[in-house]
DNA sequence: GTCTATACTCTGATAGAC
DNA sequence: GTCTATCAGAGTATAGAC
């Protein structure tokens, strides 16, 4: 046989990814890609139609594996504080572990991003745990709120502004805020 | 005389944050500075060592306009839960007002980014607007706490992930639970 | 389905003439 | 101090052989 190379769609993404998280959002070129996967760039024109359709896939994966990493640390116990707690570490700690990876997922997000099935579970999930709080099933403007805090906090986390207690007791208290203030 | 064309850096700086702000953080190229200021792209050479030296000059130049910015809509009233809103909100203003250029400061932060006579002052100031509500001159926690919430809700804002009232009311919820709770 | 080959455009950066 | 010319490389994407 010519070319006993067989490719398929996810095991491109799960070479994106890695890829991604070795070298960057900038070494994210469909060259490397292919390069890595033992193959030629015009071979991944066959399974995905351009680069950015590539890219929607490892951000759907990315999604997918926050919602996993977040649903397997955060079990739901019958104290809600404690409960949004877990989520909210869960959350942080995914980004501590996958900083490149949860980067792509949020800097590239679109109007449809949340669109996957991953991105709604995650939301979902936000409003359960805030609803725990605030007595509430669909408070929008709470999960907003926490997701907000969440994100900003990993940012400034991930940026090295501070020294190493200076962002996570800034963590603490501003959970701690929002949980007792929503 | 052959070249008459005169540059200096300031200018140079401002065409860079102008292209930025119409083109995107892809734009950003020398040739496309240099083509604004009728002039080649090696000119820039003689005024910048390299292109990261002129990012950090925009990155610079886009804390000192944000601070200004602030600065002059935030006002020190009486009440420390009015001088922190008028803070905040004039923080999001500005990233709702110029969005490449707030997010092109926020991405590119390094570890001495903050480093430069604005960004010492912008935490200065937002140090005071906290220590207005926790009677502590110097909570780096809570100023963490609210700077996170602040930078993450213009992310999610910025996102289009809601529609148009969802993310405004969640940033209410949340600073003033951050107010009452820290 | 993968290959080679190529077209095209863009990038940052340097050398040397004027 | 600006220019022309050029380097060396990246990128996405397509055509057509096998």
């Amino acid at each position: 046989m010519a070319h006993p190379k067989q490719l398929d769609p996810a095991g491109i993404v799960q070479t994106a990814v890695k890829l991604l998280e070795e070298e960057g959002p900038e070494g994210l070129s469909l060259r490397a890609v292919a390069k890595r996967l033992g193959v030629k760039a015009p071979s991944l024109y066959n399974y995905f139609a351009d680069k950015s359709a590539l890219e929607r896939a490892v951000i759907a994966e990315g999604q997918r594996l926050l919602l996993e990493f977040v649903r397997g640390r955060a079990r739901k116990p019958r104290e809600p504080g404690l409960a949004i707690r877990e989520m909210a570490s869960a959350y942080v700690k995914f980004a501590r572990l996958r900083p490149a990876l949860y980067f792509f997922v949020m800097h590239h997000a679109v109007p449809d991003a949340d669109a996957t099935p991953a991105g709604k579970e995650l939301w979902r999930l936000l409003l359960d745990r805030v609803g725990g709080i605030t007595a509430n099933g669909d408070d929008t403007s709470g999960a907003v709120a926490v997701w907000a805090f969440l994100h900003g906090f990993t940012v400034l986390e991930h940026s090295g502004r501070f020294g190493r207690s200076g962002p996570r007791e800034g963590f603490e208290r501003g959970l701690r805020a929002l949980i007792s203030g929503l």
